[in-house]
DNA sequence: GACCTTCTCACCTACGTGTTAAGC
DNA sequence: TCGCTTAACACGTAGGTGAGAAGG
């Protein structure tokens, strides 16, 4: 897989810091279909969650530990055809944002013995009430999850690695119906929504 | 008052820190009738909340923000006709806890211009499953709660301030109902047990 | 019996879901 | 019209309440 081939290169070259993705499996159920994360104004978490293990650390040493959402192209897209296709250029990316993790200062050791979530983290298209743990980001565009890891004894060096297998396009509302019925059968919050499910279809009124 | 007189004089004399308790009325009111805090298995909340603001501090110093549940004397007590008396002495104290909350190293300025809210926290009589911000308490024993502040820069240094004001007694279960219903009037999670309530009365079997 | 603790319950707050209809 | 965004909604998870029955 070209994919590792490159992240194993990479650590090697940069140190002995592992960094693992939990729910590997599922992250790629949806990349095959094609993730989509929904923005709205009060922040949506991100599904699957985020979570990573840690390894090759200094025990006894403090790190901090960070995450980013990365911008993938310079392309904006669009659901056709029931398919994700190029539809012009991208908007100008907003200021760089960064969320630093609760864990943050604890030792090699600590870390290295949980796993490290970043499930409150939220997406949203609107730049009012911003705060930390919540990314700002453009509708459309595809990113990918990083995260960020460094001595807190030597901050300039930092050690950084983008799941590639993370990356999805933004949405305010899903596109391709194989993809919410993914997350409809995998989202715990989504139960509600599964087929022999009691929902009622109530007709509104605005 | 004496309280605020005492608290003054320690405040002048140790620095110019300020330590300031939000919802100060409500807390004189549950004082005036004797609070009581419910302790159990899983850990039990505080409330009312507890809540503080700082001033004096330096704006570009880092602090360390700490708290913790100070016994107030070395009695037990029991709750007879009805009114609080003391039943004997205190048994032995568990260990030291505290509870560092996660604003700490954070700025001065930071600090200043935020409500630290301590409504996390929790109250346990089951030395199992212990964890950061639960307080293995013994029931029928008087505490009062503390705020610590330090610079990160010199945390030998510490400033602590006990609030008169939060003295309770620890409960497994409410004995003064004059009590229960203020809790009942004031707590947003007790909503189902105000007067004219719709909770239906259910016969149980175990 | 008296006293305290534990467990379960109905009811609440808070908020995480995808859908739908309306807005633009 | 078309495409995308927004708000309201039903329904779920998660967990904070005091009461009351049962346990010790």
């Amino acid at each position: 897989d070209e994919a590792y081939a490159r992240r194993d290169l990479a650590q090697c070259r940069e140190s002995a810091v592992r960094i693992t993705l939990c729910d590997q499996a599922l992250w790629n159920q949806f990349n095959s279909i094609g993730t989509e994360m929904v923005l709205n104004k009060v922040g949506r978490r991100i599904f699957p969650s985020f979570r990573v293990t840690f390894s090759g650390l200094e025990p006894c040493a403090r790190y901090k530990i960070m995450m980013d959402v990365e911008r993938v192209d310079e392309n904006r897209y669009k659901f056709q055809d029931g398919r994700w296709i190029v539809a012009g250029r991208a908007d100008l990316p907003y200021n760089q944002q960064v969320f630093v993790h609760p864990l943050s200062s604890s030792t090699g050791e600590d870390i290295m013995n949980k796993i490290v979530s970043f499930h409150k983290v939220k997406l949203t298209n609107s730049p009012l009430k911003l705060q930390n743990g919540k990314f700002l980001l453009h509708s459309l565009h595809r990113y990918q999850l990083r995260v960020y890891i460094a001595r807190c004894d030597s901050l300039e060096d930092i050690f950084s690695f983008s799941f590639v297998e993370t990356n999805f396009i933004t949405v305010t509302a899903y596109q391709n119906s194989q993809l919410s019925q993914l997350k409809i059968a995998t989202n715990p919050y989504s139960k509600g929504f599964l087929p022999g499910g009691t929902r009622r279809r109530v007709k509104q009124s605005r």
